[in-house]
DNA sequence: TAGCAGGAAAATC
DNA sequence: GATTTTCCTGCT
């Protein structure tokens, strides 16, 4: 189906779209393609009118506008996180970058991808599971492939997914995809309960075994921001770590600012990411989540000093 | 070519 | 609790 949206709030497909919150976006001519929830959509921005046809009549209007959460009042997120100078120029130079609503699933799969790897790699690891795994679909005489349900994963072998090109995470999406198939994991839960309590409940353990292995501070935090409407949480990559101790140094350990600024290891521990994080959600407030795609962007598109 | 970048887990202290 | 090593691939 075909249809428009006229925009009444500041939004920008193209700062949303490529701020590495989703990976299976991509961009041909002035059009967007993307495949969610098993339909493909094209999308172009004219100032504010957006232009949308989609592969199925389930790809509504207000599926859209739940997507790209075209409900929440940005500039009123944006009014309380700007908060220092790099807050400032991040959000004066991506204006309109939201954060998306991404469905669950597809969420906590990707993000286990995404361990120890960029959002080029991760943008293929992805498609090889889509292409293998993901039912077809078919658009405008293409061929293009739905993320893959729990079940397609959970039974291929852990050698068939290695053949994606996913290396050792191989072993931990199979594992993740047992434990969302069987059950073990109720993402609904996960978006009632307040933030402190979702980020615990991914990263528990029963019987002294993960619940989800391969899913440790980081990757929850990805998956409560970007599908479960955490919007306080605070995802901390190199990146992150990087800009925060040039930019906002009071919230860094001083231990951890001089190692991040000496640019050896830019790793953190499990301790120091717990801690920083939630410096930075107090420092930010309730939409710190937001001043972390901000700042991920500026810090991307800088380079952030790397010694 | 070797060396590095990049999260999480497991072993170790 | 903190540190160290390993996992794997792509890029330089």
């Amino acid at each position: 189906m075909e249809f428009t949206i006229g925009l009444s709030s500041p939004f920008s497909l193209e700062y949303t779209l490529g701020s590495g919150q989703v990976f299976r976006w991509e961009n041909r001519g002035e059009w967007w393609y993307g495949v969610v929830s098993g339909c493909v959509l094209k999308m172009k921005q004219e100032g504010d009118l957006l232009t949308c046809s989609t592969s199925s009549d389930a790809a509504d209007s207000s599926f859209v506008r739940r997507y790209f959460a075209l409900d929440e009042d940005l500039q009123s997120i944006l009014a309380s996180i700007m908060k220092g100078k790099a807050l400032t120029q991040a959000v004066h130079r991506f204006y309109g970058l939201r954060l998306i609503r991404q469905e669950r699933w597809e969420c906590l799969a990707s993000f286990v991808l995404a361990t120890n790897s960029n959002i080029p790699r991760i943008r293929r690891m992805v498609e090889a599971i889509c292409a293998r795994f993901g039912s077809p679909v078919e658009f405008e005489g293409r061929a293009y492939s739905a993320f893959p349900k729990p079940e397609a994963l959970a039974e291929a072998t852990v050698a068939e997914l290695r053949e994606c090109g996913l290396g050792y995470r191989a072993s931990y999406l199979s594992h993740v995809s047992q434990s969302v198939r069987d059950g073990k994991v109720d993402f609904s839960e996960l978006a009632l309960l307040d933030y402190e309590a979702a980020h615990a409940t991914l990263l528990k353990e029963l019987f002294g075994e993960k619940l989800l292995l391969g899913v440790g501070p980081k990757v929850a935090d990805c998956v409560l921001l970007f599908s479960c409407d955490k919007n306080e949480a605070f995802p901390i990559d190199v990146w992150m770590g990087r800009i925060l101790a040039s930019s906002y140094p009071r919230l860094v350990e001083p231990r951890l600012r001089s190692r991040l600024a000496s640019g050896k290891k830019a790793g953190l521990t499990k301790a120091e990411y717990l801690r920083l994080s939630s410096a930075a959600r107090k420092h930010f407030g309730s939409y710190a989540g937001y001043a972390q795609q901000y700042l991920f962007m500026k810090a991307r598109s800088e380079g952030v000093s790397r010694p």
